[in-house]
DNA sequence: CTTGTTTGGATCAGATTTGGATCAGTGGTA
DNA sequence: TACCACTGATCCAAATCTGATCCAAACAAG
């Protein structure tokens, strides 16, 4: 048995924690009781809890104790309710382009005849941005929809269900005027013609066009 | 034997709660009674239940009572829960090489040198698969991190507290010998080089060779 | 209604525990 | 030799737990 180094001890509580042993707000042993029991000084054990708490597993707090203040798929939920549209359209475009490539690969003959009567549906509202807005909302859905991946559709569901979004809607009717409308649903055809003729990388690419065009127009809306 | 405090009667309390020993609306013991029976003072309990107040899980009402108001959070829909290795790969597949791009764009400094310490950390592994997972964990994450973008933090926290991602994990620790680790170790290298060199689609390339890989090996592993 | 009991809320001084800091000693290694 | 990390010990200051007392709100019984 060799003997523990501080890295060593690290390692270990680290992985008690990554374990579920110690959970978010618990509290460690004292730090005489660690050293002990790992039978290491207690110096050492110190210069290990030093690691975890520059990596940000753990806080220690003088006089009182250290505390685990990381946990694994901490939903952080205030961060995502202070989400702004930028940080939204950054994540849809990370996402859809890629829903297409999956749509191709995945999707079938009835989850594009949806698509397809969502653009019928946006292009007979162009002349109404409310109407075109849910359209709108339910095309890109059903765009997961179709990669037959229900994980991407939860995510999806959940990015559209943040507090943003209502910022975001809000806004984009604010940019919503015939002459956008009609070029949004030029872009929307270019992409189900794309996943239809199973071309991933050009349906990829229109929606790319497509999230440009969407952020210009909100960007604009922002300074206006 | 160390002395509980009162986070670590919050701890207690908190695991009976969701262990369903005191459900919900169901009013707990007394203030003095509990103080009694978990053998510390009326003050120390009390500072316990005020952080699970804190937290939500309580109510308490002078002159009344404490009340548990917890609901199990159903956050996760089951079509979730039943989510497989493989679309969680090809979530994956959508997120992860736009978060390169987005890191050069966003990242900063701080944020590299975190993603350098764990691609050390996981060189440091190539013979513990263990530590080398949680390392690679730990490196997404870390790389979600980079971009500033707290709803795509989320997401990706989203998805790895999914429990396909526990068969992912396991799945993957079969996989894991010291020759893939090291492949994954360069792989790690040349991503976050690309990054630190303001690369973006180099960057993103590498991320998707690198999922490549991982798909591949966890098909083998599915195979096998 | 009034009364007595139980509940949580608040405060206090003193004892205890906690982490922070330092230092001389030890053992292994370059 | 010089260097490095861990040891084992000591002292410090801050945090906090204790045990007690008093208060006000809720509540049940008469």
């Amino acid at each position: 048995m060799q003997k523990l180094g501080a890295a060593d001890i690290a390692a270990i509580i680290r992985r008690e924690i990554s374990k579920g042993n110690y959970r978010e707000h618990e509290r460690l042993p004292a730090s005489r009781q660690m050293a002990d029991t790992y039978g290491v000084a207690r110096n050492t054990l110190r210069e290990a809890l030093g690691q975890l708490e520059r990596e940000g597993l753990i806080e220690t707090r003088p006089g009182s104790g250290t505390y685990v203040t990381y946990q694994r798929g901490n939903t952080t939920v205030e961060a995502v309710e202070n989400a702004n549209p930028l940080e939204l359209i950054d994540a849809r475009f990370a996402l859809e382009p890629h829903l297409c490539r999956l749509s191709v690969l995945h999707g079938r003959h009835q989850d594009f005849e949806l698509l397809e009567s969502l653009c019928e549906r946006m292009e007979a509202a162009v002349e109404d941005p409310i109407a075109f807005g849910e359209a709108d909302t339910a095309f890109h859905r059903a765009l997961a929809g179709s990669t037959r991946n229900n994980l991407l559709v939860w995510v999806i569901d959940q990015i559209n269900s943040v507090r943003a979004m209502d910022e975001w809607t809000r806004m984009r009717q604010l940019t919503l005027d015939t002459r956008i409308i009609r070029q949004y649903n030029l872009q929307h055809r270019q992409i189900l013609q794309a996943i239809r003729s199973r071309e991933p990388e050009r349906a990829a690419n229109h929606m790319k066009e497509h999230l440009e065009t969407a952020r210009l127009s909100l960007t604009r809306a922002a300074d206006a």
